[in-house]
DNA sequence: CAGTCGTGGCG
DNA sequence: TCGCCAAGACT
């Protein structure tokens, strides 16, 4: 299963490479803070979804120490909308364990240890932002190697197998010689060539030298194991205003779905919808003029689906009881994971 | 290992 | 409309 040659995959990325937001194009030695904040951000994220925030995050946490300096509900507040809020909370904590270290750590091995660099993404901060010979192994790199190998097994199972094949690479004088552009031309082939349904071939500088496409089985490469049906669950959300227009909230606990997020106080999510007489006891302040608000909010997670009911009530002035706070409108929205925009959006 | 963990875009 | 997918990590 011999590997085709890394000079004309480079060949053909510094014709073709993309110009990205977190992507220097001067050529000069990139930024490790930015390396790994981008890294972090583009985990199961577009790189459309990253490119703004990107800029946006920097604004505010300009180096690795502000990042490590900031309170976490700060971090959380700039992360929100970007999902997979895990992230926020290891980023924060990876950054104040650094910031305690004085520097990052240089090598893949050493940059696996800190909260949130699994095995990609210390690949890809020791390739990228310190030369280290390796090849992070991402779904793009995974498809890549799939095909040039016909590998037929399905993912996962095969990942060990096609990450340990795709470190022969390295063995490569040219790859070798430049360990960070190699690992993102892997990514722009991924992304603009060798892409998931209908790959373009002909436009490919490895064509000719890929086992899946001589069989013409690329477009069914890689195999992925059947996944599970989303079931339904169901919440009653409590939208509660005060005359000056500030809204109530409550913080999620720190773990766990949407965790240290804000939210608006609602039930909690089950199998089956909610009756007004089931709900209305979940409401943050019992006894008010609760009124169901025409229509349903609905939003996709990653492994169920949620339909949702919001409940209004105004009062004069709102004193938030014990473990909710209460903001303006406009930062309450900034501030909200997109499930919780989702269902503001049903009150106007 | 298999389940948990968000969101937006696209065919 | 809906399933798939994206520079994955953690338990």
């Amino acid at each position: 299963m011999p590997l085709p040659p890394a000079a004309a995959l480079l060949a053909w990325y510094d014709r073709h490479r993309r110009t990205l937001p977190f992507r220097r194009s001067d050529g000069g030695r990139p930024d490790p803070y930015r390396v790994w904040l981008s890294e972090v951000m583009l985990q199961q994220t577009t790189v459309a979804a990253v490119g703004p925030r990107f800029e946006r995050f920097l604004a505010r946490f300009p180096t690795i120490e502000a990042l490590a300096a900031a309170p976490e509900a700060a971090v959380m507040e700039e992360w929100a909308g970007l999902g997979y809020y895990a992230r926020a909370r290891n980023l924060h904590a990876c950054a104040r364990a650094v910031a305690a270290m004085g520097s990052f750590p240089r090598t893949a091995e050493a940059l696996r240890t800190l909260p949130g660099i699994g095995a990609y993404t210390a690949a890809a901060v020791a390739a990228i932002a310190f030369d280290e010979p390796v090849v992070p192994a991402d779904g793009n790199v995974e498809r890549v190697v799939a095909r040039l190998l016909a590998e037929e097994t399905p993912l996962p199972a095969a990942k060990p197998r096609l990450s340990a094949a795709v470190q022969g690479f390295m063995a490569d004088d040219a790859a070798r010689a430049r360990p960070g552009d190699f690992a993102q031309a892997l990514f722009d082939l991924g992304a603009t060539i060798c892409t998931p349904k209908t790959p373009a071939c002909a436009l490919c500088p490895w064509r000719g030298e890929c086992l899946a496409q001589q069989r013409g089985i690329q477009a069914d490469l890689p195999r992925k194991s059947p996944k599970r049906a989303r079931p339904l669950r169901h919440g009653a959300h409590f939208l509660l205003t005060d005359t000056a227009g500030h809204l109530l909230l409550r913080r999620r606990p720190p773990r766990g779905l949407l965790g240290g997020m804000l939210e608006l106080p609602g039930t909690p999510w089950r199998d089956a919808p909610w009756t007004e007489a089931e709900a209305l006891p979940h409401a943050p302040i019992p006894g008010l003029a609760w009124r169901r608000l025409p229509g349903i909010a609905r939003h996709g997670f990653t492994h169920f689906e949620l339909e949702m009911q919001l409940y209004a009530a105004t009062i004069p002035h709102l004193d938030p009881p014990e473990g909710t706070e209460a903001r303006d409108r406009n930062d309450a929205v900034s501030a909200l994971p997109t499930v919780m925009r989702r269902l503001l959006a049903l009150a106007g």
